[in-house]
DNA sequence: AAACGGATGGGCT
DNA sequence: GCCCATCCGTTTG
């Protein structure tokens, strides 16, 4: 995905992600996922790491966009994040959920489970399966090992925009997006 | 089907 | 110490 793309609003990004595919190249091999569910972080917004302002941990999201934000969680999984918007501020979308499209033994390999629909149906459940780690933190997502690569827009009517999830601070504001009907989005949303 | 608790470690008060 | 942008196995209704 060229550059100009992580340069619009936020919002607009966390939208247009649907659909687009997340590649990652390892010694193991090739994973490919097609992009279903995303959630948006805003500097204003205060549910996001960056509310507070830049600490060591969350740096790379005041970084640039098109690079990735990857940080440990429940200190077991790791989450992952496109920076957006304008240089220094402190935005970012978090990929929830992804459709296997390649790679699938592999990705069973690295999940210890066969089961399709549980390989990459969740934000902690994709970095395993695609081998995404913290070394990743900062990488440029336009190109490289891990990287974003460009399909067709989906329609408005294919999109269903929402309430977030694990999250208390901010949980009322309609910052996640899934594409509707998609069976590996990782949850329904608490309030409809 | 929903609710709960344990795993597990870095960062912040 | 306590809090997490989580997941999984187990228990309960």
């Amino acid at each position: 995905m060229k550059s100009s793309f992580y340069k619009k609003s936020t919002l607009e990004i966390a939208k247009s992600l649907l659909g687009k595919y997340l590649i990652s190249r390892t010694e193991s091999g090739v994973s490919i996922g097609k992009i279903v569910e995303t959630e948006a972080y805003l500097s204003n917004d205060p549910g996001s790491h960056s509310f507070k302002g830049k600490t060591k941990r969350n740096a790379q999201m005041f970084s640039s966009p098109g690079k990735a934000y990857v940080y440990l969680i429940y200190g077991m999984y790791n989450c992952f994040n496109v920076v957006t918007g304008v240089d220094g501020i402190g935005e970012a979308v978090l990929i929830r959920a992804l459709e296997p499209i390649k790679g699938i033994e592999l990705m069973q390999k690295r999940r210890k489970t066969k089961e399709i629909k549980n390989l990459l149906s969740g934000p902690g459940k994709l970095t395993q399966a695609m081998g995404i780690a913290i070394s990743h933190n900062g990488v440029n997502l336009e190109k490289g090992n891990l990287k974003i690569i460009n399909k067709p827009n989906l329609s408005d009517s294919e999109i269903i925009q929402t309430t977030r999830i694990g999250i208390s601070l901010g949980n009322k504001l309609p910052y996640r997006f899934y594409i509707k009907g998609n069976p590996f989005v990782s949850r329904k949303s608490k309030n409809p």
